[in-house]
DNA sequence: GCGACTAGGTTCGCTTGTTGAACTGACTCG
DNA sequence: CGAGTCAGTTCAACAAGCGAACCTAGTCGC
C-alpha cells in the first residue's frame, strides 16, 4: 500500500489521524491509562499481533506519547509508560468513549461507565469550548487560518 | 489480514475504533463537516484511493453516520449527507483537533484554528465532565460496571 | 448524431500491512 | 539441567490499500 501519509498536512486531525487512526493504537493508549505498562500485559489485555504491538509500541515511542523506560537490569526489561503528551490524549479517548456509549449501542446501553474515582459518580466526557463552557457545535464553528506571524509558511 | 474486529467488544473506545479506526475515516467525516457530500468533491479534496472511499462511504452509511441521497434523477446522482449520529462525532474530531494542535505541531503553531461562526473568536475544545464542568483528569476517573441493565429504555 | 464531458463508481495488478504461530535470546528459578 | 519468563523477531499466507485505467449513463456543444 505504502499508506498516505497525513503527518505533515496543515491539519490537526489530519495529523492525529495518521497516528492514532489504526485499530490498535487507541486500545493500546486504552490500557496505557488502566495502569498496563508491559510488552506482554498489552498483548494478553489486546489479544494482538505482537508483531503489530512491536510496530505500534515503537511509534507512539517515537512519537513521544509512550517512554520506554528498563524495570530491571539483568535481564534488561522494559515498560511503556505515558508521557504528558500521552495523557492529553485522554480528552480524546474520553470523546470517543462518550460518543461510543452514546451511539454505538443501538439495542441497549454499554456495560461500562466511567466512574470519578474518588466519589464513584458517572462520569460523562462532554466537549465545550474552553472559554465559555457551552457545548461546541459544529454549526456554529468553521475552521480559519490562524491569525498570528510567527506560523510557517501557512498559506 | 482478516482485520480484527472491535464492533462488539463491551468497550466504547473498542467500538469507535473498530469504526473510525483507519486512515481515511476521519478525513472523510472532517471533510464531510466542513460540507462536502458528493463523491468527487471528497474524492479530489483528500484524493483518496477512489476505491478505498467508496469502501468507506459505504461503511459510514452502513453504520448511520453518513446518509446516500439522490439530488438529481438523471442520470442519478448521490450525496453523502451527515446524520444525526455522524454529526454528534464532531465532539470526537473536535478533541483530535484540540489534542493535534497542542501537540503535533512542534516547532510552531498550526496554520489552522476553529472559529466561532458569527464572532470570530478562536474557539478551543476541551473536553470536561458534564456534570461539573470540569476538566476530565484521567487520573481521578476510572472504568466501571454499569450501574443498571435497562435494556433498551436506557438514558 | 458524434465526440467530449461529468459523476459515481468498479476493476486491475502491484505493494504493503496484518495475522497467528513458531522461534530466539538472555536471564532466573527449582 | 531443564522449565519458565519476558520482550521481542521471523515467517508464510492473505487481506487491504495503492494509482491508474476503465465503465456506465446521461448531458452538452456543435
Amino acid at each position: 500500500m505504502r499508506r498516505t501519509r497525513f503527518d505533515d498536512w496543515p491539519c490537526p486531525i489530519a495529523r492525529a489521524t495518521d497516528l492514532i487512526g489504526d485499530w490498535w493504537t487507541p486500545l493500546i493508549m486504552r490500557e496505557a491509562f488502566s495502569g498496563r505498562r508491559r510488552f506482554d500485559e498489552f498483548q494478553s489485555a489486546l489479544d494482538a499481533p505482537r508483531a503489530v504491538l512491536t510496530v505500534r509500541l515503537k511509534r507512539l515511542c517515537a512519537e513521544g506519547m509512550l517512554e520506554r523506560v528498563a524495570y530491571q537490569q539483568s535481564p534488561p526489561r522494559y515498560e511503556y509508560r505515558l508521557t504528558d503528551k500521552g495523557r492529553a490524549f485522554w480528552d480524546v479517548l474520553a470523546a470517543m468513549w462518550r460518543w461510543g456509549s452514546d451511539w454505538l449501542w443501538p439495542d441497549d446501553a454499554p456495560p461500562v461507565v466511567l466512574k470519578d474515582r474518588q466519589t464513584g459518580r458517572i462520569v460523562r466526557p462532554f466537549v465545550v469550548d474552553e472559554e465559555t463552557g457551552e457545548h461546541l457545535d459544529v454549526r456554529t464553528t468553521r475552521v480559519g487560518r490562524a491569525p498570528s506571524s510567527r506560523v510557517s509558511a501557512a498559506g
